[in-house]
DNA sequence: GGAAAAGCTGACTGTTCGGTCAAGAACTGA
DNA sequence: TCAGTTCTTGACCGAACAGTCAGCTTTTCC
């Protein structure tokens, strides 16, 4: 039974302890694999074998750390919408709306951009049912949606903005900006672009936010560059899925 | 070999000749029964076992009738696209941007609302890549968007709306509505409500168009009412996903 | 009415895949 | 150094699944 201790300390994503340095390696190896060949391929898509060979490891070391595919896939899971909720905290009474606004949706196309297969096995999972994230949903992501739709009407009844429907101002958000992650294939293809790098990516952070702030009846602010972090890792842009 | 008949009968769909009345009824059973499994469980995810409880048949009839699941897969996705275009029509260089706009944007809704499972199978085969729709992708779809764009820059040339990037802006609309469909479990989670109704949708069209107009620098229309065609069948509205 | 064509389907097959296991290798700490 | 723990992995298993097929029934058309 030692998969029983394994998982636990798996599930948990304990970040106490020093036991266990191959651990976390392997761990970490193993989801960064999983959630790319679930962005692919979808729960039912991806095989424990293709994640083994991506992970380069043996088939049997993934069982032996996380218990079952399912685990693996939660795991995953858990992972993204840990990240997911963080960037709206910019939205609070006191902060200007265009300021707020364009924070935010920045930082979502940049979510798109640096971590597009988060955002695909997000998507998948939503579209399939969402059973494996219904308690988020309907807890964690309601209560927030419920608190910023709060600080949007105060904006709101301020004469800060113009008026909206929060919730539907915030769904309209997050469906244009994933969407250049979710739909990225589409948006390569119709635009005849084999990659989309990440100059493509701030011209169209750029109009993304030039149209929303105009839905919110709000003057475009003038940035100096876009706050592109170059301190993360150089990874691939967009890869295209072959 | 009497697949390899059927097999090219149902790909064209033809819809000449008469011969085969029983051959069009199950054809169109199979069809609707396998939209609404592939939805729910994704191409990898659902079984031909599924399909052929759902539509009431034994599975060697689905492939006496499609060959393989594949093909299966890829006649629905087939039915779709064809019905993917069309609505865009009302983009012409003499028409008036705001009247344009709402009614694409409102039967967008409508087919979100209508055909959910529809609009959820093309954003899976999207999601992992699009492989089967590439040539509709690169070819159909980027002509009609060159095509369309070029009278969205007519529009803002004349000073008719706001000045856009004419593809960006298309992507939002599609995102934006087609959101609605793809997403309505977290939607639902998210405002509390066990399904939307008609009703809701109206709501939520008006509101999206009153974003997207704004967008587009565009005055709302007075519209009498919404231009909800009361002639379809009476559909479930949108299905909650048990 | 009869023959040809089309439609039907239970039973079967080969493959793929998630998951197991036992035996051993590599660490860890005293 | 050595005992205990953690990690590793090839080989295997059973279930689920797409796809086949032979023999049957129903429909069509003359």
């Amino acid at each position: 039974m030692a998969n029983a201790m394994a998982r636990t300390a798996a599930d948990t994503t304990d970040t106490t302890s020093p036991q266990g340095r191959i651990r976390r390696e392997n761990v970490e190896r193993i989801l960064k694999a999983a959630e790319r060949i679930f962005a692919e391929a979808g729960f039912a898509g991806a095989t424990m074998a293709d994640i083994a060979e991506r992970a380069g490891l043996p088939k049997a070391n993934l069982h032996y750390y996380f218990g079952t595919k399912e685990d693996l896939y939660r795991a995953v899971l858990d992972n993204i919408l840990r990240m997911w909720l963080a960037p709206i905290d910019s939205f609070t009474p006191d902060a200007d709306p265009s300021v707020a606004l364009t924070a935010y949706v920045t930082a979502k196309m940049e979510a798109s951009r640096t971590r597009p297969h988060a955002s695909k096995v997000f998507a998948n999972e939503i579209l399939h049912g969402g059973t494996q994230v219904e308690r988020f949903l309907a807890e964690d992501l309601k209560s927030l949606v419920d608190a910023k739709a709060g600080v949007i009407d105060g904006w709101v009844a301020a004469g800060r903005m113009a008026p909206v429907d929060a919730r539907q101002f915030l769904f309209m958000i997050w469906a244009v900006t994933q969407h250049y992650a979710d739909f990225d294939v589409q948006i390569r293809k119709v635009l005849g672009r084999r990659t989309l790098t990440r100059q493509d990516f701030a011209a169209m952070t750029a109009e993304v936010l030039r149209l929303v702030l105009r839905a919110a009846g709000l003057p475009e602010l003038q940035i100096a560059e876009p706050q592109v972090s170059e301190l993360e890792p150089p990874t691939d842009s967009v890869p295209s899925i072959s």
